[in-house]
DNA sequence: ACCTGTGAAAAAATTCACAGCG
DNA sequence: CGCTGTGAATTTTTTCACAGGT
């Protein structure tokens, strides 16, 4: 058993945010005793959309895409790479850990072929637009961009975005911060 | 000149969102006009103390150390990677665009030497804590945390987390209440 | 005695809407 | 006329605090 402050200590919040935040689908907790660790795990699981697989096309074989290949808690977590794109004849016809690595204009045909519903975006700023909406047409559900790029897409498709230079961008401001307070 | 209606379209928010922010540093807008890009561009670059160089050393030489490594956009917004560090003795000896790879255990000598005030942190979750402490011990001030634990330092040691898994797993959670929808 | 679940209160963030300047 | 800057209204998020199970 775990309490929701032990949770909140972990998290780096209170107790009663986690209480409140779980609490919003359903209440699987005990009172007196606090919530089960296994099935508070199995319906987290469940809320994240983690009981099942998700296909993934990577979509750019550099040190960014490489990154996010050998990354293990993507695997972990049931997100299957079941494809890797470029458009670099130099890396095509290439493979990662047994993963080929195909041309980019194959990209329609992959989704199309592995069932893809999951893009991961590593491209350059300039790839990512194009790229994004060919996945889109060619009926990806969501994509994880890591492009810093403002990516223009139809509705209906998720897109998250990632900005590694962003969390740099508010470290400096935070320490700037403390210099302008001496 | 550019509104705020139409910065707040590139940035995915309102016109009110992006005027309030901005007034919150003062103001510096033309009524009537709109913010003038030069003035608007050069203000964010000193609110987000980036108008000084940023001595940075990079704490794990694997895949995410080599993507953040080549990350175009650090190095342009004046984050210096001085140092690279790893435990792996097939890796120290080599270099990086002319960077050494040293071993970690100079971690302290080099945040001396060089005056690293930042520290990107790209190593295995179980290795993490105990160089955070090393780091945060030899005078950092900041460090940009790649792995999936929660840091507990010191007062006064700005950290900032990334993880790579909880992007996906927000995408999987949108698309998983679509698919509920139905 | 302990800890959840949750209304009620408080705080924070966002949106509205408009006076005022260019 | 156009667009900022900003109080006021609204909405959202967080915290408080305690009734109610175990």
């Amino acid at each position: 058993m775990v309490s929701s402050e032990a949770l909140a200590e972990r998290a780096g919040t209170t107790g009663a945010q986690v209480r409140k935040d779980l609490s919003s689908f359903g209440s699987f907790g005990t009172r007196g005793r606090g919530y089960g660790v296994d099935p508070l795990h199995a319906r987290i699981r469940e809320i994240l959309g983690l009981t099942r697989p998700w296909q993934v096309a990577l979509v750019g074989a550099g040190r960014i895409g490489s990154a996010l290949h050998a990354y293990p808690h993507f695997r972990d977590r049931g997100f299957r790479i079941v494809a890797i794109l470029d458009m670099d004849p130099a890396k095509i016809g290439g493979a990662w850990e047994g993963t080929p690595i195909r041309d980019v204009g194959e990209l329609e045909a992959v989704v199309g072929a592995e069932s893809v519903e999951i893009v991961i975006l590593a491209v350059p700023a300039s790839a990512a637009q194009p790229l994004a909406e060919r996945a889109a047409a060619a009926g990806v559900r969501g994509i994880l961009n890591f492009a810093p790029v403002r990516l223009r897409l139809p509705e209906g498709v998720e897109v998250n975005n990632v900005n590694l230079a962003v969390e740099l961008e508010a470290l400096s401001h935070a320490l700037s911060l403390e210099d302008a307070r001496r």
